[in-house]
RNA sequence: GGAGCGGUAGUUCAGUUGGUCAGAACGCCGGCCUGUCACGCCGGAGGUCGCGGGUUCGAGCCCCGUCCGCUCCGCCA
């Protein structure tokens, strides 16, 4: 039907007659002369329709934004001044001299342009027309150059490529599942997976040694610019391995995917930091390098001040007391500090406490500040050492539980560096390792896996691990960050039924639950199970990055909205009362019904 | 569950203190135009101001409720 995509043609195909297929991208007629813009998933091309070929003038003529073409013309060089040096064809345009009408359009609801954009909601209803967008091309294009180049690399290492179930059973512990109502045993649900975890073990257990599979996922959360409720994992794991080899095989991956893909070159290796050092440093287990900002623990300077505020957090073992300096920020108006009160706020921070550097020598005179008052000069010497304080820096400081300083600091170092012009450019690759086998939940009184029940300890045996205090113990996971996104973590696995069985122990899970829940794995744990781990990868947050977008609905070809809707589709939608008498299923009410 | 921002023409938006405030640009339709490329020029059509209620002589504007979109907190092993 044709002969080329309208983003081929280029002075290669000069003097030669073409076929294109496309969409009419633009129209611009001069009376005289009719210029079409043909456009198709490759590019844009210039076809140019004179009054002496009469038919296809007429043709063009009747054409519309969105019509679609087949046209038929030779290639040859634009007349001089006229090249348009945008356009990947620009040196180039094709005479128009047959054209048919494959099929007319309505004028569409938005404009396909760059230069003005439509509201999402607008885009997502109209999503078919939305992807036309060139934009919205080059973003799954790049998605699937993405899948591609990860599919090579492993598969040259040997992974296999292995399907799992997506209609399994409800796990207790994570995320809220997503159910299916089973027709052939009413009053049961199958769930969607959240991950393919358990599956991905027992393939290692069954002996496949290296399996991969990038797989859609499912979490029944709220949610966010960078999560959505089915998402692709790039899933791997292998048997015969410890943290070293999985984190080979993932910067190898990576490496070769940003070289393919973006011609960069990633570092080799990967720096790593601890899950302690990056909270303590950045107040953020995936930190944003780019950022030359660091937090500064000055609990011990001012444990001994009258100021509650601080005091009474540095003398607490769950508080932290910490300073971010921030250069040339003695400039931040009074409105500015109030607008980063206000963001540190959102983290249950109760103020943000700052010191103006205006001029150290003149010791307290030199600064500006609603709590230096509050301190003794002692003190304050001591922070403007420890941060290296110069003249026109402000120094910011949060006093609270650990996780509040945190989370407070963390985000405003992210914010200052974005507003502040201080992102370094470039991709900074990180791992995170040593992180904590277990969380300990004030509210529910128990422990919770950072990662998730399979992770392995560090601990010799299971005696050894009830011996250590279950908060201090850290276990074998790592997560790879990348300029402040988590894309993937992993870990070591348990291989041994004991081991496995006594961090159920600890989770509170009883021998009852463990066997009701996850006896096929105890179970299969007995059968001669290898050492294995692995790591999954977000696919789409990967790829947000890589197209440098600011959400990953901007990557995925139909996503849904805020409230996990689909706008095209209108799914979730009412089913009919035969369907759910089928499942068994009587609603308990009807809300929301039209 | 909570906080914030937004919803006005097909689209993106403006609309002051409640009183010619129903507007602009782009798009669309018609006409003109032989080298444009976000073509240009002339003319035209196009509105349930998200929805419901209230205050008022009078509401796009104020109040209450509600729906939708986005950002964030909680949540996401």
């Amino acid at each position: 039907m044709r002969s080329h995509y309208c983003g081929e043609i280029s002075e290669r195909q000069l003097d030669s007659e073409v076929t294109l297929c496309g969409w009419v991208h633009r129209r611009r007629d001069h009376g005289g002369v009719i210029f079409i813009d043909l456009r198709d998933r490759a590019g844009l091309v210039q076809v140019v329709f004179n009054p002496e070929d009469e038919a296809a003038f007429a043709t063009a003529d009747r054409a519309r934004g969105e019509y679609v073409l087949r046209v038929t013309g030779r290639v040859r060089h634009r007349p001089e001044g006229t090249v348009n040096p945008d356009l990947h064809s620009g040196a180039v345009e094709v005479v128009g001299t047959a054209v048919e009408v494959l099929n007319t359009a309505q004028t569409p609801p938005f404009q396909l342009e760059e230069h003005e954009h439509a509201g999402e909601d607008v885009r997502l209803r109209y999503r078919y027309l939305d992807l036309r967008r060139p934009e919205m091309q080059q973003r799954l294009q790049l998605r699937a150059r993405v899948t591609s180049s990860i599919r090579r690399q492993l598969e040259e290492e040997g992974f296999l490529d292995i399907e799992t179930p997506m209609l399994t059973r409800a796990t207790p512990e994570g995320a809220r599942d997503y159910l299916v109502p089973s027709r052939t045993h009413p009053g049961r649900f199958f769930a969607l997976p959240q991950s393919p975890q358990l599956f991905k073990q027992l393939l290692m257990m069954a002996g496949f040694d290296r399996y991969y599979q990038i797989v859609r996922c499912f979490r029944d959360e709220d949610l966010r610019a960078d999560r959505q409720p089915e998402f692709t994992q790039l899933d791997m794991e292998a048997a015969f391995v410890d943290e070293e080899a999985v984190m080979g095989v993932t910067e190898r991956m990576l490496r070769r995917l940003f070289r393919e893909v973006l011609g960069t070159e990633l570092a080799e290796p990967f720096p790593r930091i601890s899950h302690a050092e990056a909270l303590d440093r950045f107040g953020s287990d995936k930190p944003d390098l780019r950022i030359p900002l660091e937090l500064v623990e000055v609990a011990d300077l001012v444990a001994g001040v009258d100021f509650k505020v601080f005091s009474g957090p540095a003398n607490d073992p769950r508080g932290r007391v910490a300073a971010l300096r921030v250069p040339g920020g003695g400039a931040l108006t009074r409105k500015q500090i109030d607008d980063y009160t206000e963001l540190v706020g959102r983290y249950g921070a109760k103020g943000l406490a700052y010191i103006k550097v205006n001029d150290p020598g003149q010791g307290l005179e030199g600064l500006q500040s609603p709590i230096v008052k509050f301190l003794t000069e002692e003190a304050v010497t001591g922070i403007l050492e420890r941060t290296g304080a110069e003249v026109g820096d402000l120094i910011f400081f949060g006093a609270d539980k650990a996780g509040v300083v945190n989370a407070a600091l963390g985000t405003l170092r992210v914010h200052l560096g974005h507003d502040l012009d201080m992102v370094e450019p470039g991709w900074r690759p990180l791992w995170v390792v040593d992180f904590p086998m277990f969380e300990y939940d004030e509210q529910d009184g128990r422990l919770y896996s950072l990662h998730h029940p399979f992770t392995a300890p560090r601990a010799a045996d299971p005696a050894a691990l009830r011996d250590e205090d279950p908060e201090a113990l850290l276990s074998r996971a790592y997560d790879v960050v990348l300029n402040g996104v988590e894309l993937g973590g992993g870990s070591v696995r348990i291989h041994d039924t004991a081991m496995q069985q006594a961090v159920f122990g600890l989770l509170g899970i009883d021998e009852e639950q463990a066997q009701a829940k996850f006896g096929f794995l105890l179970e299969a744990l007995q059968y001669g199970c290898p050492p294995h781990g692995g790591i999954a990868f977000g696919l789409d947050r990967l790829v947000m990055l890589m197209a440098g977008a600011d959400s990953i609905r901007e990557v995925m070809a139909f996503p849904k909205t805020q409230t996990a809707t689909c706008l095209l589709t209108e799914a979730p939608a009412e089913v009919g009362e035969a369907q759910l008498q089928e499942l068994g299923i009587r609603l308990r009410r009807v809300s929301g019904a039209q």
